[in-house]
RNA sequence: GCGCCAGUAGCUCAGCUGGAUAGAGCGGCAGCCUUCUAAGCUGUUGGUCGGGGGUUCGAGUCCCUCCUGGCGCGCCA
């Protein structure tokens, strides 16, 4: 438990002694002013109705109901509309900080999540072409919200979908054979739809290299393959050289082969929700909120097969029967219109999956800068950025960093020429240092950090202001993770991070751990063995690594 | 036209689910290296939180409405 729940809980108590209704939650924050001491409450705002008095008269009849010693309080004061302001004794406060060396694996985990498994699905690209800049930042917030929710108790898997079915994949065999026949001496045709990147060609020239019998480029579903092969190869090691690691590969194709594609179709069908128009078979999507019905098989002039969204239908349904009651898509922006009709394909199926399965986080799109102008990104006209392109110039963790420290939902300019010619001044730097700070603190004094403990220092000599802020900040991290994980968003970690290495460089400049009275670089050693533990917990949580010297 | 997301300092963005005098980084300006890493620190500059209504003790945060930008509105995925 931590300081912040003890004085919770003893709030609660003294406000029930007054009549308060049992399921009172007061709000506990830090003051923005440090005048306003370490910890406020609205409390006595929020029972000022329920109880039919004034604020600051409920506020004082608190005060005198608490056990202000049991909590580490030292000072209570009444301020403004009804705000309950509480000082903490520092040696009390610091204390909290042992539960950070004790366990430096635990600090800041949750058990939210009992074990339950939930499945994130991330990055899921066609196997079409390279990763581009939009899939790394799928990639960064899918394993930052995974690593997460396995912080809060939760039994996490990571999936990639590979769309390796469907026209795109029709379009990418097409696009080879060209480039094959090309190669035979053919005027180089690519097909409307086509692609027309470098790499097509790049892998036909392998094609031609490794199939000499099909030097003329009629095999189509050799060449398919091939190229879908090739492609999910280049992918794998853009994740890896990126750090993500998946812990399933669902193919799409699949879900034709295994049979789950015609299940779904007949479920559908036996709902009574789908319908046939001009040769089409439609799902009524509308029934469910969409504001059209969508195409479940196209009709025989248009090739009869199915649009993507059957397949996906069946593909959550596996989702659902492989026992993943709660369901994660990490998506660009631009595919929100799924959301809709995935949902509405799984009710109407009517198979008990919840309305709202599975959950969606949706990040908008960024835009790249390159030479001072946008860099337009068509996969088929071959012009983007892509993943390796931002490892390679400003490296893993720099470009892990950037792509988490804003919200999803926000719009995200990544500036290649600036990230390349300001990395020297590069946030991520400036929190890694702050760890490669502290670990350098132990490597001139000489001490094996991991055998210090609180056993027998006064922690109450951490009374300057600036080691006063940072034990509050790291204090701070099981709240951040917690709304962090509940709410999907990782950028509160990374906010979380640049903070406190602001408090620790702060403190680390102003005052001395190793030369000073023992008391003193005893207690000390103690926040700088937390600071590095903290901080080194919140990049692991992001996927960067905390270098122990720089 | 309809739907989703956004609009906060010169730039890029936070703002902990409604709290007190709205923050950080970068940029600009002025300082700090015989002391555990100057990839750092200190000070300073800079805001009608897109506009207008509303809800209440209290609004950047919630509701309505306009404006601007991005994305989507395929028998593509």
């Amino acid at each position: 438990m931590t300081h912040a729940d003890a004085l919770r809980a003893e709030l609660v108590r003294a406000a029930r002694t007054l009549g308060a209704p049992d399921d009172v939650s007061p709000i506990l924050e830090r003051p923005r002013d440090p005048a306003f001491g370490d910890w406020a409450t609205n409390l006595a705002m929020m029972l000022a109705k329920p109880l039919g008095k004034k604020p600051r008269d409920i506020a004082d009849a608190l005060i005198a109901a608490m056990d202000m010693a049991r909590v580490g309080v030292t000072a209570a004061e009444i301020a403004g509309p009804g705000f309950l302001n509480f000082r903490l004794d520092p040696g009390f406060q610091a204390r909290g900080l042992l539960t950070i060396l004790e366990s430096p694996e635990t600090f800041g985990r949750l058990d939210i999540g009992h074990g339950a498994r939930v499945v994130v699905e991330f990055v899921s690209a066609n196997p079409t072409g390279p990763l581009h800049v939009g899939h790394g930042r799928q990639a960064a917030l899918g394993d930052a919200i995974s690593t997460l929710l396995e912080y809060t108790g939760w039994n996490v898997d990571r999936e990639f979908y590979y769309n390796d079915a469907g026209a795109q994949i029709a379009n990418l065999a097409k696009s080879t054979q060209a480039q094959v026949r090309a190669i035979g001496g053919a005027p180089l045709e690519i097909p409307d739809g086509g692609y027309h990147g470098d790499y097509i060609r790049e892998i036909a020239e392998r094609y031609v290299a490794e199939h000499p019998a099909d030097a003329a480029g009629d095999d189509l579903a050799a060449m398919q393959a091939f190229a879908v092969a090739a492609l999910r190869h280049e992918q794998d090691l853009d994740m890896q050289a990126f750090g993500v690691k998946f812990d399933t590969y669902y193919l799409e194709s699949s879900l034709y082969t295994d049979g789950s594609v015609n299940k779904t179709v007949e479920g559908l069908k036996a709902s009574g929700h789908t319908y046939e128009e001009e040769g089409a078979l439609f799902l009524r999507t509308t029934d469910f909120g969409d504001d059209k019905d969508r195409v479940m098989r196209k009709s025989a002039a248009k090739g009869g097969d199915y649009t993507y969204f059957v397949p996906d239908v069946a593909y959550h349904v596996t989702k659902w029967e492989r026992g993943y009651y709660r369901a994660i898509n990490v998506q660009g922006a631009d595919h929100h219109s799924t959301i809709t009709r995935v949902r509405a394909g799984l009710q109407a199926l009517n198979i008990g999956i919840p309305k709202g399965y599975p959950d969606y986080v949706l990040h908008q799109m960024v835009t790249v800068m390159k030479g001072g102008e946008e860099v337009k990104i068509s996969k088929r006209a071959g012009s983007y950025v892509t993943v390796r392109d931002l490892i390679d110039e400003v490296g893993r963790d720099a470009v892990r960093y950037f792509y988490l420290m804003r919200k999803g939902d926000s719009q995200l300019v990544f500036d290649v020429d600036l990230a390349r010619s300001q990395s020297e001044e590069n946030p991520v730097y400036y929190v890694q240092m702050a760890h490669a700070r502290m670990c350098g603190i132990f490597r001139v004094g000489e001490i094996d950090a991991t055998t210090v403990t609180g056993d027998g220092v006064d922690l109450g000599v951490l009374s300057e202001p600036a080691e006063q802020e940072l034990v509050k900040q790291l204090l701070d991290f099981p709240a951040t993770v917690k709304g962090a994980a509940d709410n999907l968003e990782p950028h509160r970690v990374a906010a979380w991070l640049l903070e406190t290495a602001r408090a620790g460089h702060t403190w680390y400049h102003k005052h001395h751990v190793l030369g000073e009275p023992e008391a003193i670089t005893r207690a000390r050693l103690v926040l700088a063995r937390a600071t590095q533990l903290g901080i080194a917990a919140g990049l692991r949580i992001l996927g960067l690594s905390a270098p122990e010297r720089m």
